[in-house]
DNA sequence: TGCTTTTGTCAAAGCGCTTTGGAACGGCGT
DNA sequence: ACGCCGTTCCAAAGCGCTTTGACAAAAGCA
C-alpha cells in the first residue's frame, strides 16, 4: 500500500494525502479526517527511504557507542538512552550506532557523519580538551553533546547539569553541619562531569580554610562494588572522614554497605550525600536510611536531548543553544551533624 | 556531487557508470578504472537513500539495546558489538538502535521491524522459551540470533557455541587430574548460555556420580568483584572445592585475586579453567598463572553473524541457517593433579 | 564478404514521496 | 452581472539512484 494507492482509494490526489498527513493547514478537516481513518483500516506507513530522498532528511541521529570497559559497565548510560529512545519514538526518528574502539571515536564519529545515514550527532562522555569537539564543529552537521569539556572553547551546543553548584552547595550543607573531615567517591578521574563535581567540591572547602588531599578522593567506574571498596579504605583511615560526597547513588550502595559493616550508623557517625540521577531501581528515599541527594534526572536529559536534536533537524526551533540544569539539593535522613567525639579535630 | 554530475564529467551515461560502481561485469575495465579514479577525486559518495528508495534495501540491520543492568554491565557485549561493527563497516552497513525498557523487547522489537528502517534484525542474550523467537518467526523479516533458546522449537536461524560440550571437556579434564569437589562461576541464570554451560559440567560430573549442589554455584553478571565476592564464599567452605569453572576470564580475575588473599596457590590447591571469549585487554596467558581456557573468541562471531546478515539481505547466500561452534580446550597452568590432602576425599 | 554473437554503452522508466505552481470553486463587493 | 480573493484541490516536476531493453561497435564464423 503507498501513497498513490491510498489517494486513488479515497478518490484524492496524492498531494492532498501527503498534505493531511504532515499536518498542512490548507487541507480541509473532514477530509483529513477522511485520510487519518483510511490510513487506520489500511495500515498504510509511509515509505521511509522515499521520504528521505524527498526531504534531504534521514529521520535519524547517530551516536557512536566506545566499547571501553569504561562506558559499558554503566548503568547510567542505559538509563540516559532510555530518555533518548523515548523521544525518538514518539517522533519516529531512530538512531544509528557505530560501535568503535575508544581509540578511535574521532574517525567513527566522521565515517558515521559522512555516512549520508544521520541528519545529526551526539556526543556524551566529555573528558577535558576533548578531541571530538574540533572535529564536530568542523562538520557542517548540526550536534549536541551531553556534559561540556573542560579546556575547550564553549562554543558548542550542550546539554549539561551544574556539577559544580551541587556539589558546592552539598559540601556547604555539610560543612554548616560542622563537618571538617570530607572524602570524595567520583566518576572516572578523565571525565568532565568528575573534574567539575570535585572542583565545586574543591571551592566550598578553601572558602574555610580546608584541602582535600588526593587519597581522600576516589576516581573509579561507578558500580557498587567499587564504591564498597573505596569507601572500605576511608573508613580505615587513621583520621576517618565523616562527610562523604559521592557521584552516584550506585557508589553510595557499596559504600553504605561499607558504613554497616564497619558497625558505623550512616547519618550519626558518617554523614553522606550522593548525586541522584534518578534511577528507577535505586531510589534514595528507600535506602534503610533515606539519602540526602543532588536530584538531576538523567532520563529527563535524554528525552531533552533527543528534543532539541530532532528539533533542529525539523527546524522547529529556536532552541538555546546551550542549558545548564540546576541540581535539586534533596535533604533526607543520611546526613546529620558531625558527632560529638570528632567536633573540633580540625580538617584534614 | 551526484551521479549525473560524475557521469557527465566523465562523459559518460549514469548507467554506465552505476555499473562501474556496483561491478557489473558488463564494463570495460579500462573504463571502471577511469570511473574509479574520478570517484576518488571528486570524493562522490553515492545518496544513500536513493539507493535505498532503488534497490529497496536499507543497508542497515536492527537492534534492540536492553537497557537493563545486567546487559550494560557487559563488557562481554561490547566485544561482540565491535565485531559486529567491523564487518558492517566493511558493507557500507549499519545499525540501528532501539533502546527498549527489558520489559518491552518484543514491542520494541516489533516497532523497529515495521519501522521500515532495517532490512534484518538481530538479537542477543537468549533466555529459555524466548518470546522474541515467535515474533520474529512470524514478521517475514530475515533475523538471526546469537545463541540459542533453550524450551523454544529449535527452527530458527542461529550462531552458537557449543556451551554444554565446552563445560563438558572442561570439567572431564578436572575428573582426570582427579579432582572431585567442583563450583561454578556462572553467568545469570535465565541466559541460555549460562544454563548449558551448567548442564555440560553437570553431565560430566554425574557419569562419576557426582553432583552440584546449588550451593556449589554462583549466578551473577560477569564482573570481576563479582566473581571475587562469590568465590571468597566458596573458599570459606568447610570441604572447599578444589575445581572451579568459570564462564568468564572476567570472573576469573576476581576469582582469582580471592584464591591469592586466602594464601592459596592457583594450579595447586585449586584448579580453574575459565571460558575465554578472546577479550583484548584480559589475556589468559597473561595471568601470572596462565589460565587453562575453554576458547570461543566473541569478535569472531560477531563478524561472522554481520556476515551472514548482510548476505541473507544481498541475497548472497545460502548460509547454514545454524551454525554451532566447537570450543578449543587449551591447558595452561591454572590446572593441575588435586593436591594430596584432598585426594579421596569424596565429591561433595 | 555477409552473417550472427558478443561487448560496451546509452536513454528512459521507475522507486514513493514532497512540493511547486496553478486551476476550480464558491463567496464577496461593486 | 463582473472581477477579485481565499480556500481547496490537483498535475507534474523533481529527489538520485538502479535496472530494463535497445542499440551501435567489435568480434567471430562461414
Amino acid at each position: 500500500m503507498n501513497l498513490k494507492q491510498l489517494s486513488e482509494l479515497l478518490g484524492l490526489s496524492q498531494t492532498t494525502v501527503s498534505r493531511a498527513l504532515n499536518g498542512y493547514p490548507e487541507v480541509n478537516e473532514a477530509t483529513r479526517e477522511r485520510v487519518l481513518q483510511a490510513v487506520k483500516e489500511t495500515g498504510y506507513r509511509p515509505n521511509k527511504a522515499a521520504q528521505r530522498l524527498a526531504t534531504g532528511k534521514a529521520g535519524s541521529i547517530g551516536l557512536v557507542m566506545p566499547t571501553a570497559p569504561d562506558h559499558y559497565s554503566d548503568v547510567h548510560f542505559g538509563e540516559f538512552l532510555t530518555g533518548l529512545g523515548e523521544e525518538a519514538v514518539r517522533h519516529d526518528f531512530h538512531f544509528v550506532i557505530m560501535p568503535a574502539d575508544p581509540n578511535d571515536e574521532v574517525g567513527a564519529l566522521r565515517r558515521l557523519a559522512i555516512s549520508g545515514n544521520v541528519d545529526a550527532l551526539f556526543v556524551a562522555y566529555m573528558r577535558g580538551h576533548d578531541p571530538r569537539l574540533p572535529m564536530l564543529k568542523s562538520l557542517s552537521m548540526p550536534f549536541l553533546v551531553h556534559g561540556r569539556s573542560i579546556g575547550s572553547e564553549p562554543d558548542y551546543p550542550y546539554l549539561d547539569i551544574d556539577n559544580e553548584g551541587a556539589f558546592y552547595d552539598a559540601t556547604r550543607l555539610l560543612l554548616q553541619l560542622g563537618h571538617t573531615r570530607f572524602a570524595l567517591l567520583n566518576g572516572p578521574e578523565h571525565l568532565d562531569f568528575a573534574m567539575r563535581r570535585k572542583n565545586g567540591m574543591i571551592a566550598a572547602l578553601s572558602e574555610r580554610g580546608l584541602s582535600l588531599p588526593d587519597d581522600h578522593m576516589s576516581h573509579t567506574t561507578m558500580t557498587d562494588e567499587l564504591g564498597q571498596t573505596a569507601m572500605e579504605r576511608f573508613l580505615q583511615m587513621p583520621e576517618r572522614p565523616t562527610a562523604i560526597l559521592c557521584s552516584s547513588t550506585v557508589l553510595a550502595l557499596g559504600a553504605i554497605r561499607a558504613v554497616n559493616q564497619a558497625g558505623l550508623k550512616l547519618g550519626e557517625d558518617v554523614s553522606l550525600i550522593a548525586h541522584d540521577d534518578v534511577l528507577p531501581h535505586l531510589k534514595p528515599e528507600n535506602f534503610s536510611v533515606p539519602l540526602t541527594t543532588t536530584r538531576s534526572s538523567l532520563r529527563a536529559a535524554g528525552v531533552r536531548i533527543a528534543q532539541r536534536l530532532i528539533g533542529t533537524i525539523k527546524q522547529d526551533g529556536p532552541f538555546p543553544e546551550q542549558e545548564l540544569w540546576k541540581t535539586e539539593l534533596i535533604v533526607r535522613s543520611s546526613t546529620g551533624p558531625v558527632p560529638r567525639a570528632d567536633q573540633n579535630l580540625g580538617g584534614v
